[in-house]
DNA sequence: CGTTCTTTTGATGATGCTCAACTGGGGTGG
DNA sequence: CCACCCCAGTTGAGCATCATCAAAAGAACG
């Protein structure tokens, strides 16, 4: 029985359709089998555990807790965050379907952040070890998963410029602006979506506080560079939100 | 001729002593070839291209550069740092000897940041391709290759968690215990050493400015945590400084 | 031994935090 | 269906931390 009627099958739950399929996924250009071809995704598909469902709030994985699993976002939104000696958090990134979640777990095979579900969520769970026997015999998959680790430094390198020498003004624009060209990246519009995350998770990422989120947001709006309802958000003028968060245009 | 007698070749100078050889590398167990038998690393020497001096205060690559090749430190310090569309500088990091540089140029075949000797040093050129096609043969050499992605991934978390939500007291005592640990590993005084880095970029990889630096230099001689003479540190009570950085112990 | 660059120290000020009160939306129970 | 509550978010006032500006002192270099 193909993996595609098991989707339809009229048995409705079936154990069959949480089995993970790379080729029916709508991220598959975007997440791990990028540029793979029929048989080697295939190859993938076979390694590849359940699908899981990570309910809004629940944890996918925690601190300390020892490192099998990689995560493919199938749909949904994640946070990670890592917990100071002092007990504070510290969101490390907002992540989102066809992202890899659990890398930083890898040097010592140990997580080192909690992955928190921003909603109702998916993951496809790819057991590491059977990956890197993969890696063996599918090149392309090595190369492509050598990128998505680069990635994932760099976006990191990013935050820290973000958080080490840009204002309050420049961090939030930069903020909307990732967002919204990761949405695009995913066929939806860049500029009218919703926020996943409460103003307090933002201000977190940020190194802001939730006052200063929600001070920002309204002068935005005065502004008319946004319109804002509740969680839902269309960017007014995408050209001036950069500039913005390029440090060209200053907000007042 | 083997690459031994090279390097004490009588003719002083001479090419072959330029070719680097992991085996006789002092930081080949914190390095790429960290847990590989002999002839392993021996086919990991064959990919190795030539040793490269850095003179200080010179680029080994500069941003947007094509990736072509990591390379290993073999002696002295660097810094890396983003330029932000605005101009302005981030310090990313502090490398030194045993470190790899250029994994953030894996996932756009550039470049991401510019990297800069702090004083005279070499590094070990390593093809990437070449190396990728290693990997095939030498499951342990990817092994550890992941391994020090993923390392790089969690030094970047914790420098995000330092920026996001630290002090800029906790901010100096994490990055000198940080500086001492990674020292302590490389079998040096973890307690003495020099700082390779002015206060400026000390201060620009903290976010901070030069003057808080300083001022933080010259608090925590007066309280007896230090003692410091131009870049010249001694930590006299590093577990006080431990826990100024964990935020338990306030610095007054 | 002068020149230049880095560092130190002091005085002042702005950005973003803290504390506090208020608003509004969504869910629940009467 | 409405009243109420609760939580997330908003707004304001005052304040702290760290930045900025300025000047002097000290190291490094030729």
């Amino acid at each position: 029985m193909s993996q595609a009627q098991a989707l339809v099958s009229p048995a409705g739950f079936n154990v069959q359709a949480l089995r993970s399929s790379c080729s029916t996924c709508s991220m598959h250009q975007l997440c791990l089998p990028m540029g793979l071809g029929e048989s080697e995704m295939h190859k993938l598909d076979q390694i590849i555990g359940r699908r899981r469902k990570v309910p809004k709030d629940t944890l996918l994985y925690r601190m300390d807790d020892t490192f099998t699993n990689l995560y493919a976002i199938r749909l949904g939104h994640f946070k990670t965050y890592q917990v100071s000696q002092s007990g504070e958090q510290q969101i490390t990134g907002f992540q989102m379907a066809g992202e890899l979640l659990g890398m930083d777990a890898i040097s010592t095979d140990q997580h080192h952040c909690d992955a928190m579900a921003l909603e109702d969520s998916e993951v496809c769970e790819i057991p590491f070890a059977r990956l890197e026997e993969l890696f063996g015999t599918i090149p392309t998959l090595l190369h492509h998963f050598h990128r998505m680790m680069s990635q994932e430094i760099t976006r990191e390198q990013n935050v820290m410029l973000l958080l080490g020498n840009m204002s309050a003004d420049q961090r939030f624009a930069a903020f909307l602006v990732n967002l919204s060209s990761r949405y695009a990246a995913r066929g939806y519009s860049s500029s009218t979506f919703q926020l996943r995350m409460s103003r307090e998770e933002i201000g977190n990422y940020l190194g802001l506080t939730i006052e200063s989120i929600s001070r920002l947001l309204s002068r935005l709006k005065k502004q008319g560079l946004l319109r804002v309802a509740n969680r839902e958000i269309e960017l007014l003028d995408p050209v001036r939100l950069k500039a913005m968060a390029a440090g060209t245009e200053v907000c007042d």
